[in-house]
DNA sequence: AATGAATGAGCATTCATTCAT
DNA sequence: AATGAATGAATGCTCATTCAT
């Protein structure tokens, strides 16, 4: 009699071709008339499912903030050391970026750019870029207590790392030919190994 | 006597506008009426001094680079040593930021934002992040010259100082409140003391 | 045993809430969408009672001119004279407007102003316009017959007293704080007061 | 050097296609398309005139509101007594409507369906009823005073020949070919002189 | 140099209506 | 009877750019 609701599915379409269009025209470029022909929907359809073209951001924002912590997880699986597990980290985040996808990458510059002029944005880049401080933190402070050594500036420590990341993410989609390779996970380690007192490896 | 040209002023006073509206509300929310309003001039005259709004982008981006050099040279006047212009070239970058202004920081990073997607804006990007990390390097193989040490990972150290003070732009600019004080200097001056066996002071 | 047809119920549901959002945003923003959740139904639904949205409309017109009749039937339904019955016949228009429901009055100011561009509307608001000219006509013919006076310009004094009712909705549905209380059905009376060369009472 | 405006000129233009095109379509239906079009202008430039569309109807409101005054003003400019202003200000606006245009008056019963609904619209359309009770109130005060009567019920009888005349807009211009000819000018003037002991004539 | 009216393409969004289920 | 996804046309509005003055 009625018909099964099949929203959920197509949410998830059109977050997907938004972080496609975004990709590659920014996210007040990509219409949503771009966004309905990438997803193979019409432009009404769109706002069926979404109220607006800012929400469909936002849902995408927490899309890719769950799939850097998926990314995360899954790399950190076989680790049986707080060590291990920061290496898995700082290698889900930097070796090839969140969800090893460019486009990926790029939209979350984009997001973050959005984030500066845009309060609802910025109100859910903030939750993420707090979750991911935790999160960081976290990690250091077990390598830390594994250690037996007296923990030392872990938030300052964690938000260079975050920093670094987000910078490395910036400069790999607009200025890629002018980076070298492989820097971002490498110093990170770097710097993780300062602040231990020897490398954590 | 005839009239003197006023261009270059008018054309500062519009790329300045560009930067002020720009912080507050990206770069397409920036429209010729809200950037001309800001600079207290009329629309038409905008495009006499520009031909398109995207060359007054371009002209910003410049601006923006050399105001950042500009502050790296005032930092290193009294310096005396390799070690002390790197210090220097650091606090010039991220002890506040480029000219100290976080409508500045926060515009460089949009600008970022929108050279993933325009490829004039990357062009132009580009040639300030290879000059930015072309300075790096001078500096650092010039205190490892001083040290006579040999000089290791330069490319890689340079990249990282970059990709530091970029993300800490971004985060600065869109999660003020979630970061540490402080952090992106003092973390940036112990990578590089790691690198250099010893803290660069 | 069949299952009982509701269809009757369903589109008195719908015509009512056609009214009460009618009332709040105007007929055009009156959405199928806003109606059906008003009446708590869905949208496909509405199109399966009425073929359009101008549909639900006429009804609601006939609707709204068969409770104001009702009305003065049930407030004439005591009287004894023809004198009676016009008293009954201006309280129940103008004591407190067509079903004592202020979302009716605007209701029907809104549908008045629709009348003016829809000819289909246009249609039933004349008819009701008429019906109602009848039957103060009636009822002022047969105040000067119950007196043996000879009837005097009973057309116009019928449209007069049409033409305050319909004011009065619209000033008190446009501007209530700007009218005095109780003028409308006062002057009504005053005014066939002096038709019949003394006050109906 | 610089351009001389024309925006009076303009404004004036686009306010009088608004009328034009309301009277026919309704509000809603009065797409800045249509009205451009009536204007012979493109529609950007309404919105280069007038920040929405909605601002048109205000000013309309205004300039309505002030033809109907200024028509009271002409036709009494030649009066020399109360009774006749009061005559004049009935013959003003119930001969022929205000500005003597069927489709200023169709305008107008659109404005007051849309003061149902709309905020502002309801803010100046209560203005100018309190503007036209007030003058009402005034002409009728110096009648009694001219014939140096006691002052009876004065609001009441403003506001019913006001609701009178709102309600014979209304019904002129959805209901014509169903009304008698000239009955509002005269039972206006029947239910002033009630009031007054006698016809002002 | 400077003005500001004018253009035209593009935008997000709304909505009555249809239809497979 | 009823659902709710889907469509396509229309709407108000924005904006970079042009140009006569």
């Amino acid at each position: 009699m009625s018909r099964r609701s099949n929203t959920a599915q197509r949410r998830a379409e059109i977050v997907s071709a938004l972080l496609a269009v975004m990709a590659e025209h920014g996210y007040e470029k990509a219409s949503i008339q771009l966004i309905a022909r990438k997803a193979g929907l019409t432009p009404g359809l769109l706002h069926y499912h979404f109220k607006t073209k800012s929400e469909i951001l936002l849902e995408l924002v927490k899309t890719l903030a769950s799939l850097s912590r998926q990314r995360y997880l899954d790399f950190a699986a076989p680790a049986s050391s707080a060590d291990e597990r920061l290496r898995a980290y700082i290698n889900a985040r930097l070796a090839t970026g969140p969800g090893a996808d460019p486009a990926a990458v790029a939209a979350w510059v984009i997001i973050g750019a959005e984030a500066v002029r845009q309060a609802d944005v910025r109100l859910v880049y903030q939750e993420a870029v707090r979750a991911e401080l935790a999160l960081i933190e976290a990690l250091l402070a077990a390598c830390f207590a594994e250690r037996q050594q007296p923990a030392a500036s872990i938030p300052a420590l964690a938000a260079a790392l975050l920093a670094l990341s987000e910078g490395a993410f910036q400069l790999a989609s607009a200025a890629p030919e002018a980076m070298p390779v492989g820097y971002a996970a490498t110093m990170a380690m770097a710097l993780v190994g300062q602040a231990l007192g020897q490398p954590p490896d």
